[in-house]
This record gives C-alpha cells, sequence and structure tokens, in this order.
DNA sequence: TTGAAAGCGGTACCAG
DNA sequence: CTGGTACCGCTTTCAA
C-alpha cells in the first residue's frame, strides 16, 4: 500500500546499484572522503542530483547518534525581544547546519510532556530564551545527557548560560538619571520570577543610592505592556510632590506601557518625569516612544550561545558555563539630561 | 568510544530483555495492541516507566515512515502578527502531538537550502504563514508528496490555504469609513508581494468608490511599521485640501506607523483624519493607538489550517483546498463616526 | 497471544 | 581506494 503519488525517493542503496558500486562507497564519495577517488566522486555526485538525492536525516541520526535537531523555548510574544531572538536564533543557526524544533513559544513554562518530546526527538542540545522558564525542563534535560544553554537568562543549575551584565546595565541607567538630575526613582520589575530583573534592579539601585537618589516607590510590570501601564497610571496619580522624577522599567515593553500611561494622565516625558527602559527593542525606538534604554548584544550573545550549545555536543563532558557580554547604554529622548 | 555521562537509554530490546519477552511483544504491549494480553501490557508498561523508557521517534520514522514533523515557515517579527500566529500554531499543534521544526523565520523568502532540509527530515507536511513567502518551497514540498498549508494567504499552486475574507474585509471598512462621512481615502498597501494585501486593497476600492468616495493617493507601506510612518509623513505633508479624510492600511502594523506620523505632524486622528488598519494585533488595540481594525479569526484559522494538513498527511492524495474564514470589523477610537 | 525476522536509510568498522 | 556487513531502534508482516 503505497503512495501512489509520492515517487519512491533515491537512496544511498538505489544510487550504489545504479553506479554498480557498494553503498559504503556512496556515502563517503558524498560525504567528501578523501579516501575515494576523485573521479567516483564526481561520477556518483552526479547520479545523486540526477536522481534528486537527498539523504535521510533521520536514517543518519539512528546510525551516528547525532540529529542535528535543536530544541527551542521561546519566551512570549507579548515581549517583543523574544520575536527578535527567534529570528537571530534562527538565522545564526541556518549558517551552522542546525535545525530547530519548537519546544515552547508563549508565556507560561514548558510543561512535562513537551519537554519528553524533546527525548523523543534526540535533540542533540536545547536552548532556552524565556526567562521564566520552569528550570525543571533543564533538569529532564541534563538527567538525558542533553545539553542545554540559556540565553538572556542567569545560570541555573543543569544548564550553561549567556547574559548580558544586567547589573551593569542597570548601574549605568543610575548613573545616567542622577546625571540628569534626577533623585527619586520608581523601579518598575517583573515580580520575583526573573532573576534578569532582579540583576537589572539591583545594579540601578546601588548606584542609584549610592548617588544621593532614591528609589520612592516599586511596581510590578510582569514583563507586559499593561504592567507597566498600570504602573504608570498609578504614578501618574500621585500628588506632584510625591512623584518620582524618574522611571527605571527592566525591560522596553514595560517602559512602553509606563510611557503611555503617563502621557494619558497629561504628563510629559521628559518633561515632567524621565522614563528608561532596558533591552533596545526596535518598538522603544521609534520616534513615538524614543526610549533610554541599554541595549544586550543580541547577535553576540546568540553566537557565543550557539558556541556553548556546539561545544558540548561535541564534548559531553564539558562544565556549565556563565557568558556574560557587555552591553551599552543608548540615550535617547525619554531622559532629561544634565 | 560510548559518551560515558549520557547513561544507556533504555530501549525496547533492553525492555523485552528484562521481561522475558519478544521485541515485538515490548513494541505492541506499549501502544497498547489488543491482542496483549492485559496482565503483560500492565507488566510491560510498569518495566517501560521504572526504566525511564522513551521512544525514539526517529526511528520509529525510519520503518513507519511519518515523523509526526511539521515544516515551520514563519514571516519578519516586523508585524506582530505572526509572532501571534506562531504561539496559536504551537500551542494547536501541541494537543495534536504535532512538533514544529523552523525552516525559516524573518523576512526575505526561504531558501532552496532551507527547503532541502525539509526534506532530508523526512517532514509530514509544511505549514506556511508568510505573506511574501516564494512558492518555489511549496513546488519542491509538493514533488516530494509533501503538502502544503498556508495560513494567511491566498492559495497558490501546490498548496492548500487558509485565509481570513480579505475583500470582504476590505469593504466592510470602506462601509464604515462612508457611515463615518469621509469620502477621500489614501491606501497604505503592500506593494504587489502580498496576495492579501490586494485583495484588502480591492475590496475596500470597490465599495468606497461606490459609494461615491474616491482613492486620493496610494502609498506602499511595505508591511512595517516604517513603511507606514513614511506614507503618513507624506500625508501630513499635503495642502490641507488636498489631504485625504481617512486612510485605510492593510495591516495594523502600517496603521500604527501612519497615525504616529500623522501625530508627530501635529494632525490629530480622528478628528483631522480617520486611520484603519487590518488584522487586530493587540499593539494596535492599545489605548496609545485604539486603531479601527478588521480582525482576522486567527484561532480558528491555525485550527483548519492543522486540519487540512492532517487530513493529507492521512490521505497524501487530496486535492488543495482553500478556505476563506470569516473576520470581523472591530471600530475603535482612530475613526470619526457618523 | 506471542515470537522471529526482515527491513527503513545510513554509518562505520574490518577486510581486501 | 573499495567492498562487505553489522547495527542504530522500532514497526510490521508472517508464523507458530
Amino acid at each position: 500500500m503505497d503512495h501512489p503519488t509520492r515517487r519512491a525517493r533515491a537512496t544511498i542503496l538505489t544510487l550504489s546499484r545504479s553506479a554498480g558500486v557498494s553503498p559504503s562507497t556512496v556515502s563517503r564519495a558524498l560525504k567528501g572522503d578523501p579516501r575515494i577517488s576523485k573521479s567516483m566522486r564526481a561520477r556518483i555526485a552526479e547520479l545523486a542530483s540526477d536522481a534528486g538525492y537527498m539523504p535521510n536525516a533521520l536514517a543518519r541520526t539512528l546510525s551516528s547518534g547525532r540529529s542535528g535537531l535543536l530544541g527551542l523555548v521561546l519566551g512570549p510574544r507579548s515581549n517583543p525581544f523574544y520575536a527578535m531572538l527567534l529570528e537571530e536564533v534562527v538565522a545564526q543557526s541556518a549558517e551552522r547546519g542546525l535545525r530547530f524544533l519548537i519546544l515552547h513559544a508563549g508565556p507560561g513554562p514548558i510543561e512535562d510532556r513537551t519537554t519528553e518530546a524533546l527525548l523523543q526527538y534526540q535533540m542533540d542540545g536545547c536552548l532556552i530564551t524565556s526567562a521564566d522558564m520552569s528550570s525543571r525542563a533543564a533538569e529532564i534535560c541534563a538527567a538525558n545527557g542533553v545539553p542545554v544553554v540559556m540565553i538572556n537568562r542567569v545560570p541555573r543549575l543543569h544548564a550553561s548560560a549567556v547574559s548580558c551584565d544586567n547589573a551593569e546595565g542597570g548601574a549605568r541607567m543610575a548613573e545616567h538619571l542622577l546625571q540628569g538630575g534626577h533623585r527619586r526613582a520608581a523601579i518598575i520589575h517583573t515580580g520575583g520570577a526573573s532573576s534578569n530583573g532582579i540583576d537589572r534592579e539591583r545594579g540601578f539601585s546601588e548606584v542609584f543610592q549610592a548617588g544621593g537618589g532614591a528609589i520612592t516607590s516599586r511596581f510590578d510590570g510582569r514583563s507586559v505592556y499593561e504592567g507597566g501601564h498600570a504602573a504608570g497610571r498609578d504614578i501618574a496619580a500621585m500628588a506632584p510632590e510625591m512623584r518620582p522624577d524618574c522611571v527605571f522599567a527592566v525591560s522596553d515593553i514595560i517602559a512602553m506601557g509606563t510611557m503611555d500611561a503617563l502621557r494619558e494622565a497629561g504628563l510629559a516625558v521628559p518633561r515632567d518625569i524621565s522614563v528608561s527602559g532596558f533591552d533596545s527593542i526596535p518598538e522603544a525606538a521609534r520616534a513615538a516612544y524614543d526610549i533610554t534604554s541599554f541595549e544586550q548584544p543580541l547577535v553576540a550573545m546568540v553566537r557565543r550561545g550557539l558556541d556553548l550549545l556546539a561545544a558540548r555536543i561535541l564534548e559531553p563532558g564539558l562544565p556549565d558555563e556563565a557568558v556574560t557580554l557587555r552591553g551599552h547604554l543608548i540615550v535617547r529622548g525619554s531622559t532629561r539630561r544634565g
């Protein structure tokens, strides 16, 4: 009961027959093994392309043990940062001949059921780009010898990680705001879950306070626009003398919401209050927002992340590693200057 | 040269040995074959879970011919609509036990090289959610008996498709604007490539003109915020008596750019000019934009898309099919009412 | 109700 | 430089 519409595909066996050589010779010729004569290689290459031969990656996996498949866990679309990460990851991994299987995309933690799918597909490794993912997935992977690398997240047990220097970023932002004459800051964080957010807040607070500033209020921005918006509304509702003179949101998407709420309440940014964010997503850079932010070195982060993963796939014993990359402050129009 | 860190995984063979039965019995027991006695099934199930047995999906594919893997082509992140689509697709396919391999994510067409990866991984089917993808990929898939379904794109050769009624959406928007007293419309389209955009524009133009309105200008919004922004700037620069009284952008992301540009130029929306979009992405629904839009029935579109794919995987001979779903107009604050 | 054995498409080791 | 062959993990007839 074959599929009549699906013409039988060429395999190494069929090629070997039409070439009159053995399957192993074909296999070697196809992957450029130097032991095969040039002429034979050329002949087989020609035959293969004529026959429209496509290697069966799955069969190769079965015998070689390596699938070339990586698992990807992506954070929620509500933060455009993850969409950027996705594009960059896909672009860079294509160059390396790696493919991604989507394990999870969206809010909430990855389910155990899903993690198991990973194992069924013999993935060589797993890339996690979500800040609030349960560490359970990493555990399951580790237990099965599948290396895990996290991007945009501080390292946890059973995983390597790449992140930008979040504390440093917070500190740079604090300096910038202090120089602009700000002394009363509101912080919009992400509520416990995100280690990134915590580091950014810590770096900010230390420097801001050391410089004579005060953190006058804190809000939970829940890593979403709406969370920032709600915080902005609360800030705008404060009595003018109680109001902070600047806001540090731990991510741009939050800062966008805050800024909109402040404006809707009739406050001018940065005249009445400065707003700053983190990540430097393109949306926050638009003229309509023009938010001062700390840029994460996205391309480099992805590159290092894939490097870490590739190294651990080649050499399973390698210890976990935490890489911190330097980002940089981008001053835009949403913060008052000195 | 084994990997010492990676404990050997349980396989059907190891299970069969510890159970003292044949591999085929284990295989059948595991998938609930009724021919295996209840007691044996229970015993093997227990053994399997004790051993932490995970089936090797790739090995299964090799012998069964079905991988459970689908290919995904995703449009550029610059339009949040694709990120929505991604989350919905992943959520719904997880329920069906289908996994997605990312073939492409981002701007530009999918490369042939990439399409070939598809074939190497024996994907059962392919889902394409990008408006401007080259039809070449669909062709390659078809040639190899891999069914292709396009979501948010009108059908082409060698593929089934699901889309919302784009022309109808344009028509509804035209009616709405006519009722609001608008008679001079600017259209911001996406420049040839997108069949969706063309249908939306056509539906709009026909009804708007039939109702006594005129299309006074057209701009290429290139499906990106910046394209809409540039068009908005051009519109704002027109002499007031030449200026359109409303704008129909063929997607929300374009409308957002246009709206920002109009406001930056000092025009009020909708007092001076109305702005309308298409898709109804959450970003455009925010209070800061509040854009009147035509909502695509995303959940249903994805459901039908996966249905089409699933049906064609089970029965390879099925003819291509085009499904059109009905969306609906969402009137918000960016368009002047009667 | 269960077992034996032949593949699925490649890889890689051992010969020659 | 090339051939023979066992095997990766699972499915699936065909027998018993």
